[in-house]
Parts: C-alpha cells; structure tokens; sequence
DNA sequence: GATGTAAATCGTAATCATTATGAATTGGAA
DNA sequence: TTCCAATTCATAATGATTACGATTTACATC
C-alpha cells in the first residue's frame, strides 16, 4: 500500500486529508515493521512536536478498518504497520529481533476449511514467529 | 487436562496446594470455553468471595507457564483455558457467539515451514473463528 | 477570496487490564 | 508443634487505550 492509495480510500469514505494523517501515513510508508502506537507517537514527536495521543489512536482504528493498516498482536501490545500490496491472500513470518516481516504464500484454510463441515468460518489467523536470516 | 494432572505438575515443580489454586482449577475443569481473568473472578467470587485480583493473575501466569493452562488473545483481551488433552499438536476453531472451541487436527507449518528455509521458527499461531452449528 | 459547518485535533482526564508491593497468612517439611 | 518459604491479601502503581469538551481546520459553497 502506497500514500496515494490510501489517500483514495480515506477521500472514498469521507475522510479529510490533514496534515496529521499525512504525516502518520509517511511514517509508516517508510517502515515496514509492526509499531506500537506507544513508539509510533515517541517517534513522531521527535519530527512533528504536535502529536497528540488522541490523534494516534483515533487515526490508528480508522486506517484499520478502512483496510490501510494491518494489525496484530505481540507480547500484548497491539502492533501496526501498513497493509500489504499483495493482491493475493497471504500471510506472515515476523522476526522476534527486528521486527520484519516475510511474506507466507501459503494459506491453512484451504485445509482446515473442509474440516470444518456446517461451520461458519468468519476469519482466520496464522502466523510464524522466529528469527529471520539475518537476525539468526 | 485434569485436575489431578495440574496438581501432578504443580508439585513436580515445587508449587504448593493451595485452596485457591484448588477452586481455579475446578472452575477452569468445569468449563472449556476462553475466559478472560475478569470473567474469572467474577465468577469466582461468587462462589468464593475472598479471591482477589493478584491471586487470579499470579497463578494465570504461573498455569499457563507450565502448560496447565492455554492462552489466546480475543478482541484485545487475554483469554484462558485448560489445556488440551490431545497428546498431538493441533489448533482450534473459536466460536465467537458461544465461546466453545473446536480441534483441527490439521497444522499449517508442515507445509509453511518449507517456504523459509533459513529462518529459525521459534513459535507460531493458527486459528480460526467464526459461528459453530449450533450458533448458525 | 470570504464564510459556514462538519470533521479533526488538542489537551487532558477517565477507564480498563495488568503488574507490583509490603504486610499477613498458610502449606508442609523437619 | 515449630518454622520458613511460598502464597495470599489489600491496595497502589503502571501502561495502554478510550473518552470528552473546547478549539482548530479542511473544504464545499457562495
């Protein structure tokens, strides 16, 4: 996802541009890692003083459920980083030590799913964690 | 698991019996569905009304590090459960109406693993969610 | 360009889950 | 029965997240 895509969803939806999204929008085009709002916001107020928690959050949830940001949970936190361009549906290996991400290709559900007879399968979670080369 | 093989662990591991380890452990016995560690006083200091939250969360912590427990994070909340029986690794679907839980006997990582050839896999999470047949 | 209005932001306080602390109690070995 | 470390109790502290009222801003319309 690039800043200009995700200028079309947030216009799509009624969303204004402000020059807070444009700058929390930057941030994340430029890393690729999972943030925590908490380390988002510290770096952001290095570069843009005026950040304001409220701002951070309420951005945060906006750009997830308009589908710009991709969420996840590590050791409690809730973590973001921007969606993904790929257009096929796949998932992730995150690296504990640096916090990069591989893309997985392969997907469980086409498995799993027919073990699942009569029941309604809403959503689905897999992801690998570990060390990636570099790291290792 | 049964509460005998909680105690078993437990002592092999220098941990003593408690009456209140003894009551978390019926109630976690009594019901397999995720529960958060509110829900869980709650419903314990209904039956037991001197529970307090740092006994609650102290011996979550302590279950689930020895395996007596099982964690999960839904909607933003840490959720527990007894650990499975099952002597095979497997993962599981989550009813989000009823909270009930369901084994697949199917892991991904066989055939993900392959795909990172390199990387050191410390851990991973598979699960699915959705309605079980008797919510549809 | 000026104006109006709904959306967004700011600053801060409140809430909720979780963790920490220090005193009192208890399990179980000697 | 006695003793000591483990456990529990009661409560406070922490840290992430959400909420609120006042102010500011984007941008459509004139």
């Amino acid at each position: 996802m690039n800043i200009e895509k995700a200028w079309d969803i947030l216009k799509e939806n009624g969303y204004k541009e402000t020059s807070k999204r444009a700058q929390i929008l930057e941030l994340f085009s430029q890393d690729d890692r999972y943030l925590t709002a908490r380390v988002l916001l510290d770096v952001m107020q290095k570069d843009y003083p005026s950040m304001s928690f409220d701002t951070v959050y309420r951005n945060l949830a906006t750009f997830v459920s308009l589908g710009i940001l991709e969420e996840t949970e590590l050791s409690g936190e809730r973590h973001f980083r921007m969606q993904c361009e790929s257009d096929h549906h796949h998932h992730h290996f995150i690296c504990m030590e640096c916090g990069k991400i591989k893309e997985i290709p392969v997907c469980p559900m086409e498995m799993a799913g027919a073990a699942l007879p009569s029941y309604e399968i809403a959503n689905h979670k897999f992801e690998i964690y570990g060390k990636c080369p570099a790291c290792k």
